[in-house]
DNA sequence: ATGGTGGCGGTGCCA
């Protein structure tokens, strides 16, 4: 069983890349974010013709998750517990049936946070306060499970191409991170580092500034998996070509194994 | 060189 994100930056803009990706890469499950666009604006047909059932939760202009699944998927939740009247699409969850039991998936988006000392800020925080609690509640149930998306946190300084200049980013802050350490905590693990303990696995590259030909990265697109799963993980991998094609995305793919034969 | 890029929507906001 294959899982991935990906951070589209608009899913009309991406509709190609997406669209190649899922057929050259065959994921089972696959998260989006930031698709800037509301639900009848998602490339649907082209997507399902890729072999995908779409659930999406859109918005116009910003954010905006969806849910592609080549099983069978009931959607558990459309937001966070508790969403407010206006709450923003950051996000989305499914379960499918393995062979090994349910598999349960969240795609999140988290917000941004920029800049510190602003309501923006305390948002954030606020935020990952309320996935800490949909993951002891999923905990709770003893089953595999994968939260995945753009966190937009660096966990440590090596997810940092300058961490200095990133001092004062709220993808940096030490409560961004204390907040990311809390989630961890419960007993989750971070993919990506469980097969590469140390050393850039950046997953990010801003458009400004020849980020990309510099390797001027970020690592915020995370795979956070509960105890039942990481005792299937088998592979993990971040799919960099993505950034270097016509037209990208300024984030590239993440991708985990399970083996749930 | 205090800029630079990209997306949305049609101006400035967001990342």
């Amino acid at each position: 069983m294959k899982i991935a994100t990906w951070n589209v930056n608009s899913v009309r803009k991406r509709t190609g890349n997406l669209v190649s990706w899922l057929e050259r890469t065959t994921p089972d499950i696959v998260v989006l974010q930031e698709l800037k666009a509301q639900e009848p604006q998602f490339p649907k047909a082209e997507v399902e013709a890729a072999g995908y059932r779409v659930e999406i939760v859109g918005q116009k202009g910003f954010n905006g998750v969806a849910l592609l699944s080549r099983h069978p998927v009931e959607i558990t939740a459309r937001s966070l517990p508790d969403p407010a009247e206006d709450e923003p699409a950051r996000y989305i969850e499914g379960r499918v049936d393995t062979p090994k039991g349910p598999l349960t998936v969240g795609g999140l988006y988290l917000p941004n946070g920029n800049p510190i000392g602003t309501e923006k800020f305390a948002y954030k925080i606020a935020w990952m306060d309320r996935l800490t609690q949909r993951a002891k509640a999923l905990l709770a149930r003893e089953e595999m499970f994968v939260l995945a998306g753009d966190y937009n946190v660096c966990p440590t300084d090596v997810d940092v191409f300058n961490p200095v200049a990133f001092a004062g980013d709220a993808l940096c802050q030490p409560q961004s991170r204390a907040a990311l350490r809390t989630l961890l905590n419960l007993g989750l693990t971070d993919a990506i580092r469980a097969f590469n303990i140390d050393g850039p696995q950046y997953t990010y590259w801003d458009y400004q500034a020849g980020a990309w030909p510099k390797d001027n990265g970020l690592r915020i697109d995370h795979m956070l998996l509960s105890p039942q799963a990481t005792d299937r993980l088998t592979a993990v991998g971040i799919d960099k070509a993505e950034r270097g094609k016509a037209e990208p995305s300024d984030h590239v793919p993440v991708w985990c194994e399970l083996d749930v034969a």
